[in-house]
DNA sequence: GCTTGCGTTCGAGCGCGCTCGAAGCCATAG
DNA sequence: CTATGGCTTCGAGCGCGCTCGAACGCAAGC
């Protein structure tokens, strides 16, 4: 209904600050060709997440991580792509047990792969249920701040 | 960039399951003409919010609330329009403490109302980007879904 | 040779937003 | 008269996802 509407006015307003979104792009796409085996700091950095929650991660059983001769976190391509992937989920809401137990399908072998179909659509169903939610406030917000009379409620239809 | 044409591709999927945003819709709509003094179980129910939480958020300073004869607790149409505000804004991610603050500032009276102002315009653009990076989370997980192969990574950009 | 800095392990602590349970009051139904 | 159900207050507890601090190790630089 007027839902579309609304959907489209909010993205018509989405075209302003591109960082976030390039950024984000450039770490889906670039991330996995700097190559070579690679330091928590640095993965830290890349992922923008503090070391202490990458040794979380590794503890909680989400990604192997080697070690080097002095003991130090060694980052390979596929822990990598692994902890890519787990930071997009994790950025879109997907809990840590359902990683968990994601990973623990992906460690199980082939012929868990349609139960992580399932997750995978599951999981963007949630997502793309969240973003309506979120379009649907950004309305409201707008709409607040356009008309904004002091009260706080969106009085929508009265005065 | 690319990014645009995500949003776009991304945005073209999401015109499945409307119930959600309809039934949004009629909350911001109908909600406050279901007039007169409502209970604490109406209320919940309404906005699908547990009596429990709404006691919390009377404690919490939020939102005030009269009581009938029996000491139970009375929501009239302010009430109501206050809470309808408030969740939409806790629903879009807004902490509690802003909105503390926000309240705050409303009942401190027309003084505040530029920085108020300034408070939604912030979580305007905080909703804003909190869409563009679901959106992006959102083409990801599709991607991942059209070419599974059961690697953890996106495998953008290889074999 | 010693300091600086970055890493290690381990377990405890925290901030957020509820969520729950106990003990009690009141009103209506049987 | 009593039992049921829905409300009250109060404070404690919980689930999640980190986040931090202590105590230590190794290695390069002054």
């Amino acid at each position: 209904m007027a839902t579309d509407e609304l959907m489209a006015r909010a993205l018509a307003m989405l075209g302003d600050d591109d960082e976030l979104s390039v950024e984000a792009i450039h770490r889906l796409t670039d991330a996995t060709s700097a190559d070579g085996p690679m330091t928590i700091a640095e993965i830290a950095d890349m992922l923008d997440l503090s070391p202490h929650t990458l040794r979380y991660y590794e503890r909680a059983g989400l990604v192997e991580v080697g070690r080097d001769s002095n003991g130090y976190r060694v980052y390979d391509a596929e822990a990598v792509r692994r902890l890519i992937f787990l930071t997009r989920m994790r950025l879109s809401g997907m809990p840590m047990r359902d990683l968990q137990h994601y990973i623990a399908l992906v460690d199980a072998g082939d012929d868990t792969v349609p139960e992580r179909l399932d997750m995978l659509i599951e999981h963007r169903d949630t997502i793309r249920r969240r973003i309506r939610e979120l379009t649907l406030s950004l309305a409201a917000t707008e709409y607040k701040i356009a008309t904004y009379g002091g009260t706080t409620g969106p009085d929508v239809g009265s005065a």
